[in-house]
DNA sequence: GTGTTATAATTGTATTATGCAACTACTTGA
DNA sequence: TCAAGTAGTTGCATAATACAATTATAACAC
């Protein structure tokens, strides 16, 4: 095993966080926020989602779901309705808006990276994606 | 082309990101922390260097970089010797210790990639840093 | 039924990393 | 020589996050 194989995707992630960090601070995109984004897409994902849930998912601390949960209620991205099953719970869903938005950003994000991997043969695209998904899944 | 390879690396982005913040709060790291450890990676790498090129190089404001550059000396891992051109700046080099304390949290963090990247065939570990490495420079 | 423990969500508090703005002091160019 | 440019620092504010504490409901044990 080439050392050097793990030294370049090191650097070549500790690069990719601080490039994308700084994009996301240029306030060059649209109205929603990174931190939604997931949310949002999580929701949409699965329709209908707790706090509690939403944070397990994504590896936020509750309070920080919670917020940002609270944050797109905010906007009028999602709505609220009660867990039938139990009366401290409610479960999130998107509103019209949200999804409006959420797809906009969508579009946004994915021209983005359109235009990042321009030239880039589809093969790369996909293990670029494959990759990224199997590391995803080793990093727990 | 495939939409859905954009969509996948967009997703999988996302994640990345989320995942390795949980991973940075979750003080689990030795004591470098992560804003630092590209700041004495470049360092390292060009053995003596100014704030300003500092903050072009890894896309932050000077004053950002300034800050880290302060947080760094004083931790000791670097001093600064005044450009013998120019009265108003100085150029960083690394300490003894901050050679080592760089290496420490390099090999932590190398280790903890070939845990992830544990069962992938070499050939995965190459395209990915390449990947990612490509991905980056499209990233300006 | 009662009391204890567990849990969903919220609020308080603090930290980290960052960028824009303002400033100081040195350098360059007209 | 003076004005404009620039290296670096400090002030101020924001975004994202987690730990701690709290409130209210649910589950479990007796």
């Amino acid at each position: 095993m080439e050392p050097h194989l793990i030294e370049s995707i090191d650097l070549e992630l500790a690069l990719l966080i601080r490039h994308l960090t700084s994009l996301k601070t240029s306030r060059t995109s649209p109205n929603l926020d990174r931190s939604a984004y997931l949310l949002l897409q999580y929701i949409h994902n699965h329709e209908s989602v707790g706090v509690k849930t939403l944070a397990d998912a994504l590896r936020l601390d509750v309070s920080t779901a919670s917020r940002q949960a609270a944050a797109l209620e905010q906007k009028g991205y999602v709505f609220r309705t009660p867990d039938p099953q139990d009366g401290r719970a409610y479960f999130l869903k998107l509103t019209d808006l949200g999804r409006e938005d959420f797809f906009a950003y969508k579009v946004f994000r994915q021209t983005r990276i359109l235009e990042i991997t321009e030239g880039w043969p589809d093969e790369d695209r996909a293990k670029f994606g494959e990759l990224l998904h199997k590391f995803n899944q080793g990093l727990r």
